[in-house]
DNA sequence: CATCTAACTCTAGGCTGCTT
DNA sequence: AAGCAGCCTAGAGTTAGATG
């Protein structure tokens, strides 16, 4: 669940006009924006989506001008017992978005129709050995694009604009490389072959063999790809700096790792892995590659925890 | 409105040469 | 020899706009 949003209907401009016209006010403890009630001349006009958010108890105000859109924790108060089914949970901005408002969870699964403890039930690598057998992950020279060295981040969304801002070679290479990999390695036609990166960057990227095959890389919860069986994901994902920068306020880690794993896996679960049919990878971005390589090598999500922090 | 056409995009495959 | 890169081409598919 998308907990926290950014909020961008109303400008800067106009929600200092807001606040200044005493229309807004905000909470001095949870930063919550709230309309001012003026029930002898009711506002009616322009802002009237703003204001039934700000009545909604929807809007926070993160720092000087950033507004987000949150859902209001209060709402998850008035049910008795909540269930999210999930995978993967503590990786999701979800999880720090309760441990900021001081919600406590348990962790549960299915076993014969009954809930269980999940810490119990957690080991996955009899099923990981054999996605083992059917992921096949491309290694060679063409990941070279996505080597990491020191603080950079390659095939993040602010390498991408790096490479176009400085005008470098880097997106043809990776354009080269990926027609080649699904030309040369993966040897599927157009049909079975699906490729994401940033949306800014698909015109940049798209070439021979797979023009068509682009899934957005935050795809999921489709049937639509299940025919895909070659894949080149060129992204390399972080989550939003400024969410998670409000999430963490209170010293709450959202995992960024555990965040780009679920967020890949996601993704590469739209092709016919979901269906234990073979699949071929390319992961140029070592740091994803290398996330995938230890999601299969590890029994259980516990363990892989352990093993990023 | 349907159909036709021209322009354009995409695909599969082939060929060549380079690097390791 | 294998992997990689870049080129070319016929033909299939798509689209917008013109034509009847």
């Amino acid at each position: 669940m998308e907990c926290v949003t950014f909020f961008d209907q109303v400008t800067e401009c106009d929600f200092q006009m807001l606040k200044d016209g005493g229309y807004v006010n905000q909470d001095d403890i949870t930063n919550r924006l709230s309309w001012n009630v003026d029930h002898t001349s009711p506002y009616n006009g322009k802002f009237n989506s703003f204001k039934r958010l700000c009545d909604n108890r929807k809007l926070v105000l993160h720092g000087e001008k950033v507004i987000l859109q949150e859902f209001p924790s209060e709402f998850l108060g008035a049910f008795v017992d909540v269930y999210v089914l999930t995978y993967l949970f503590e990786g999701s901005p979800m999880s720090a978005y309760l441990a900021k408002h001081g919600y406590r969870y348990n962790m549960l699964t299915l076993v014969d129709h009954e809930l269980k403890p999940w810490a119990d039930y957690c080991d996955e690598s009899a099923i990981k050995s054999q996605y083992k057998d059917l992921i096949k992950i491309y290694d060679g020279s063409m990941n070279k694009v996505g080597h990491q060295s020191g603080k950079r981040h390659p095939l993040s969304v602010s390498w991408y604009n790096t490479q176009v801002r400085e005008s470098t070679s880097a997106l043809r290479t990776l354009q080269g490389s990926t027609q080649n990999y699904f030309k040369k390695v993966a040897d599927t036609p157009a049909k079975h072959n699906a490729w994401t990166t940033f949306c800014k960057y698909q015109g940049r990227l798209k070439g021979e063999r797979y023009t068509k095959g682009f899934v957005a890389f935050n795809c999921r919860a489709t049937n639509e790809h299940i025919e895909k069986r070659s894949m080149a994901y060129l992204c390399n994902v972080f989550p939003n700096p400024v969410i998670s920068q409000y999430l963490n306020g209170q010293d709450i880690k959202v995992n960024s790792d555990l965040y780009a794993l679920s967020e890949m896996l996601q993704w590469i679960w739209r092709s016919q892995i979901r269906r234990y049919d073979p699949i071929h990878l390319f992961i140029p971005s070592e740091r994803m590659r290398s996330l995938l390589y230890l999601w299969l090598d590890t029994r259980s999500t516990p363990e892989l925890i352990g093993k990023l922090s």
